[in-house]
DNA sequence: CTCCAAGTTGACGTTAACGTACACTTAGAC
DNA sequence: GTCTAAGTGTACGTTAACGTCAACTTGGAG
């Protein structure tokens, strides 16, 4: 059996130091869900599955994407599409992410050059 | 001689696409100085010093740093540091910004993977 | 000189992403 | 059962990063 460990709302706030608060706000804005809310008990809930989606709700923030964005890309992973056409709807969209992405990457790369350099013209003239 | 060229705050703001309230709000918070504007003119005038540093303010929000952060890459591009003590936390605060950048690229390639992963995924099953 | 499109200074409005306060309700220790 | 720390819904507050509007001023074409 696979053993499920059950988190409360703040257990899971200290275990990412975020608030409670931001929690149910992720959860209004329908990017989380707690589970046994929808059963017997009046209080939030959640499992392993939700720490990871939290996770990667943070990680996203922490690359810059807005909520939306992150929606969008979470959608993705989870997303079972019937028809054809949404299949290759959503293969385009994966395409337009990894490109920008692609592009991202470049940019901080250039960036770290930058202040590489910068950071030796202090060196030299020591 | 260095052909100066200056532009209005609309010549620059349709330049980057952006809107002129931008520009004046980004000078507002002393991320950008129009020149002539110290000397006899009421009207605000960038020159090609100015177009590069706003570049720079733009490829910074793309990245997903706060104005505030980018301010303070941008002063570390732009400081003279007198002591010695002045130039080793120059030098620190370089050394944390490269760390971070690095931490955000490794972010941004295991995001790469995984939406790769989940393309393909629809492309298998097609 | 005249005119008007473009620029300027306030000042208030807006949106995302929460913070905070309040008046309850719930659940686990005793 | 009861008591209290933790959770809940509702609602208003806050900050960053601009948008928008109004009442002026400026400057280049004619």
């Amino acid at each position: 059996m696979t053993e499920e460990k059950f988190f409360t709302i703040s257990e899971l706030a200290s275990m990412f130091d975020i608030s409670s608060r931001t929690i149910r706000y992720y959860e209004e804005m329908g990017m989380l869900t707690s589970i046994t809310r929808e059963s017997l008990t009046k209080q939030r809930s959640y499992s392993n599955t939700e720490r990871r989606r939290l996770k990667l709700i943070l990680r996203g923030k922490k690359l810059g994407f807005s909520l939306q964005e992150i929606k969008e890309m979470i959608d993705l992973y989870e997303s079972n599409p019937e028809g054809k056409a949404e299949k290759e709807r959503i293969i385009e969209f994966a395409d337009k992410k990894l490109k920008e992405i692609d592009e991202q990457i470049l940019q901080l790369q250039i960036l770290k050059e930058e202040i590489f350099t910068h950071r030796e013209r202090f060196l030299q003239e020591k």
